[in-house]
RNA sequence: CGCGGGGUAGAGCAGUUGGUAGCUCGUCGGGCUCAUAACCCGGAGGUCAGGAGGUUCAAGUCCCCUCCCCGCAACCA
């Protein structure tokens, strides 16, 4: 009986297309699985959809077609990008479907029937426009700190889960498996960020909007993403807390791993391992969190517009060569990066270079000293035996590299057989051996290199699995067995053909950027627009001209900046978070726009009067400034 | 003094429990001709961020201090 191995990605959000750092995470899951079914494992590979929410109910109202309608048309879009990279999932859920949304809402019923849930009256300030529940000291003035409109001071019926009551539980689980959360600085960032200060019971229900599963109980509400999106792991096994428990769940759950980006750790590794304590289940047994995949140095986003995709990429230097792009380029901890001219030398080097030209050379050689039989092996020497001793020391890193979710290391393992090939070549001088006739020897290496072939195209298959097949049916094979001796001698080798042609680096890299030109990042019809106000509600803010005198950061504060300000008639000190794009000498003399009459607040333990006036968010910020000569402390209109 | 991870050849990275610094790419030189201008060998290039710090027979590897980068959190008026 094989032991088995589930494993799953998170849910793509159904929002929009999937970037080559979104399908990064279902090729290397795949990868693992793939290896786990080689290593003798009856693996379950669960990915999917998620499509509920407020976002894609936004998107869907912008496209002017229902919900429903939208994530159809994107989920399908994620399936195929999927499916072109050839993952091998066993199930796709979407948290759409019928089985899904009723577990969740008889989910979310249990744990309220049992009190982990509870309705609560939320006291305190809501930002309307903005959808976002604040706490007193995130205020400001009355006022929303994202979009500056007035809070109002609401009760809002909630749902909320209470988190605090398992945290002790949690903790000695962390303590108690340590192989729980990877990789290990990951969980000391949970651990110390989250868990420590302690949990706040967290709200599980929004009354907002309407795309998700409601609350079967009270229907002015939905179940907000975490119950929803999390459950996909035990509902795509059937589970449902109202039916009896699944053959596919009893033999699956718990999880043996859940794949994830390192920005959803705290979903998975608090919210959820809390709801399955809740609902009295076994916890997932690992939970890995991996890195980012980034453009050069520059995180992958639509608003950069430098989004690459791996259909685009596919059609250039085809599906294999994405998968060990960007499974070999991913380091285990630190994100990665990706660029065109590395994306050729590896395709070159790797690909074409290391593996294409040794399958080729090879093949020929059977073809052309034995008619294309395999030759059968004759006594061992020591060239051989150190052959065969790299193949199986490979073949043992390979296995440790894997099982610890080094896959990059993996990858560079694998090809380190086809390296040590290449050299058996220039070692054993197969033409000489030809040239002199002896036979024997030339049988013996031959077959040694055809062998070294095939376990390398076996130990390569969770990577490029189209490869691996291609190689093996070139061999005549398949004998996929990791062990050396797996080719039969007197078989015939297959029809011999190019794997990978070298790229020309100059027409595939103007292809490469051609498919993601150097526009100008589109601009996205903003999701803040405000609606119209007269001029007295515009008149109401006290716009003035100022001049900074002197500038300072604010020691335990990266972002913020406290200036202090000559408005002519007055000096003030105001608090900015634009130390990220200004350094403290740049400022200094600089006139900019005042709001001279926002109330007092204290940021960082700096009391700032007023706030200047800045476009742009996180590290992309400009300071509105004046001219050198306009007057200070004039009205701004 | 919020927590954590890093700083190793031009670039990207390995270096398990301390024992003469490695890999891939690039570069220079050589070899070979079976092969996709491929393949193989060799050279150059690192005082392993800094501290003429500590422990040790021995430290990239452990401890202490300083500097820099990154992640998480906080913060973004």
């Amino acid at each position: 009986m094989k032991e088995k191995f589930y494993i799953t990605t998170a849910i793509a959000y159904s929002s929009r297309k999937p970037h080559i750092g979104n399908t990064f995470e279902v090729i290397m899951t795949d990868a693992i699985a793939r290896y786990k079914r080689k290593q003798g494992y009856d693996v379950f590979f669960l990915t999917g959809t998620d499509e509920h929410g407020q976002k894609i109910e936004n998107c869907a109202k912008e496209a002017g077609i229902t919900p429903k309608e939208y994530v159809d048309g994107v989920a399908g879009q994620i399936k195929e990008i999927w499916d072109l990279m050839d993952s091998s999932y066993d199930h796709f859920i979407r948290t759409t479907d019928d089985y899904h949304e009723a577990a969740v809402s008889a989910i979310f019923k249990k744990l309220y029937d049992k009190g982990d849930i509870y309705k609560s009256e939320y006291e305190g300030w809501y930002c309307e426009p903005c959808e976002a529940f604040l706490t007193d000291s995130q205020i400001v003035d009355c006022k929303c700190p994202d979009c500056g409109r007035e809070v109002k001071k609401m009760k809002e019926e909630s749902y909320f889960f209470r988190m605090s009551a398992y945290q002790d539980r949690l903790m000695k689980h962390i303590e108690e498996h340590p192989e729980f959360i990877e990789p290990e600085a990951r969980k000391k960032e949970m651990v110390n960020n989250f868990l420590k200060p302690g949990l706040q019971d967290l709200c599980v229900s929004r009354s907002s909007f309407k795309w998700g599963v409601p609350v079967s109980f009270d229907n002015k509400h939905v179940i907000y993403v975490w119950i929803d999106a999390l459950s996909n792991y035990i509902t795509a096994l059937g589970y449902n807390p109202e039916l009896p428990e699944t053959d596919a769940f009893k033999k699956n759950w718990p999880a043996d791993v859940h794949i994830i980006g390192k920005d959803i750790m705290r979903f998975h590794t608090i919210y959820w391992p809390i709801i399955l304590m809740a609902l009295d289940l076994p916890l997932p047994k690992k939970v890995f969190g991996h890195p980012w995949l980034n453009v050069g140095a520059d995180k992958m986003s639509k608003s950069k517009g430098n989004s690459i995709y791996a259909d685009d990429l596919a059609n250039i230097i085809g599906v294999d060569a994405v998968r060990e792009y960007v499974l070999a380029e991913m380091p285990y901890l630190n994100d990665g990066s990706i660029t065109f001219d590395n994306i050729i030398t590896r395709y070159n080097t790797d690909l074409a270079n290391n593996l294409g030209n040794l399958v080729n050379r090879t093949l020929a050689m059977t073809a052309k000293y034995f008619d294309g039989i395999v030759p059968s092996p004759a006594s061992e020497n020591e060239t051989d035996a150190d052959l065969k001793a790299c193949v199986k020391k490979a073949y043992d890193d390979m296995v440790a590299q894997m099982d610890s979710y080094h896959i990059a290391d993996a990858v560079e393992t694998v090809f380190s057989v086809f390296r040590r090939a290449n050299k058996y070549i220039d070692e054993t001088t197969p033409w000489t051996l030809a040239k002199n006739g002896d036979t024997e020897r030339l049988s013996t290496v031959i077959y040694n290199l055809l062998e070294a072939i095939r376990v390398g195209a076996v130990m390569v298959e969770p990577f490029m699995p189209s490869t691996s097949v291609s190689i093996l049916s070139q061999l005549g094979t398949t004998v996929d067995s990791y062990e050396f001796g797996g080719l039969e001698a007197g078989n015939p080798i297959g029809e011999a053909k190019v794997l990978f042609s070298r790229l020309d680096e100059k027409e595939t890299l103007e292809k490469l950027e051609a498919m993601n030109p150097p526009k100008a990042p589109a601009v996205p019809v903003p999701e803040d627009q405000e609606e119209q106000i007269g001029i007295e509600s515009f008149g109401a803010v006290e716009l003035r001209t100022a001049q900074v005198i002197a500038c300072e950061r604010i020691p335990k504060a990266k972002k913020l900046l406290k200036l202090q300000l000559d408005l002519g008639y007055e000096q003030r000190q105001v608090a900015s978070g634009i130390a990220k794009c200004y350094a403290p000498e740049d400022l200094i003399g600089k006139k900019l726009i005042v709001v001279a009459n926002l109330k007092p607040a204290v940021l960082c333990g700096v009391e700032s009067n007023g706030m200047i006036l800045a476009s742009g968010e996180g590290d992309q910020i400009k300071v509105v400034f004046l001219d050198d000569d306009t007057p200070l402390g004039q009205r701004v209109r």
